[in-house]
DNA sequence: TATTTTTGTAAGTGATTACTCACTTTTATT
DNA sequence: AATAAAAGTGAGTAATCACTTACAAAAATA
């Protein structure tokens, strides 16, 4: 990877991030870059392109962040840092789940073309395993909720819509009977 | 408003809860309507101007939905038809709540436009009564978490993302102690 | 019926879009 | 050192965008 190669991604992603896919022509992205805007097209072929790439090293990132999450022996102790996961990793790099989620909801092509999200099952899978540890009456129910709740607080985080996000979180592990 | 004044906004409506509202072109909500495209700019004044019209339509609908929602009398089956309220209002007009969704993650300054949602205060105000009714031991989290999961069930099913909805539905109603 | 107002059209406008192409400079390979 | 390949540029391209304007038909008002 060049380092112009690099400084296109970086800056693409972060102007993504503040106004979305569709609202950032490659035109901006070159200037911010300080590049010539046939270079983005040198590079990843086309805007969709660099999107593709940036949504890669995305799902990468989310990867390692649930591997990490998966090794936490304890199930108790796992539950509560899945409570506490969008948080996490939100604070670790915004720009990148800003763009994913914006994505969802962007061009319909785009929505298409992303929608399989391959980390959703591997999440699922997770808590469901968790779940069933902590002996829960309906493990899959139970798992289907709270990814669903998780959802909705990754997107709340993600655009600045929560306030009282420590408090919900002491009273979600409550209602989980982890403390 | 004239019958060519409606046939804009239905195909309007139509179109961007199909594709999104940056994804359509006045040409061809233009072509979609068979009016001219000057037309639409004589009535509406500009493109923003058409879905502000819109969005208005679906917060009276909202706001109605709403109102209908406060009259139950008894919290219990208040609190039942909350949960059921997503799917009850996406059946009945599945386009408008497309189009409010997808403005929530348009273009930013669309977004900021109508970030405030008038009824969402509405709607948290009927949630906290009635939680406090029943006495719950901390309405206000309560309040704030059922609305983070109503939200995310309005965009999965919106988005026609769930599949057991109805078992979801009842497992929720055990939760709350409905069942 | 005469006049004004509203509704509607068709053919534009400049700006912006993603993308291409001919070309030069730099780096890697033999 | 000679040659090939990759990196990079800058000035284009056609298409599309929201919107305007000059004008005609229809409806409402007088």
């Amino acid at each position: 990877m060049t380092e112009k190669q690099r400084k296109i991604l970086d800056t693409a992603l972060e102007l993504f991030a503040l106004e979305g896919y569709n609202s950032i022509s490659t035109k901006k992205i070159a200037q911010g870059a300080g590049v010539s805007e046939g270079l983005i097209f040198k590079h990843f072929g086309s805007k969709e392109g660099l999107l593709d790439y940036l949504v890669e090293e995305g799902v990468e990132l989310m990867n390692r962040e649930l591997d990490t999450l998966m090794q936490i022996s304890d199930a108790s102790e796992r539950l509560r840092a899945t409570l506490r996961f969008p948080k996490t990793i939100i604070d670790r790099n915004p720009a990148y789940w800003k763009v994913q989620i914006s994505i969802k909801f962007a061009n319909h092509e785009i929505k298409e073309k992303y929608h399989n999200s391959s980390f959703m099952g591997k999440a699922m899978g997770i808590l469901n395993d968790t779940f069933d540890e902590l002996n829960f009456e309906n493990p899959q129910m139970e798992t289907q909720l709270l990814m669903q709740i998780i959802g909705s607080f990754f997107m709340a985080l993600v655009n600045d819509e929560i306030e009282n996000y420590d408090e919900m979180l002491s009273f979600l592990e409550k209602k989980y009977n982890l403390k």
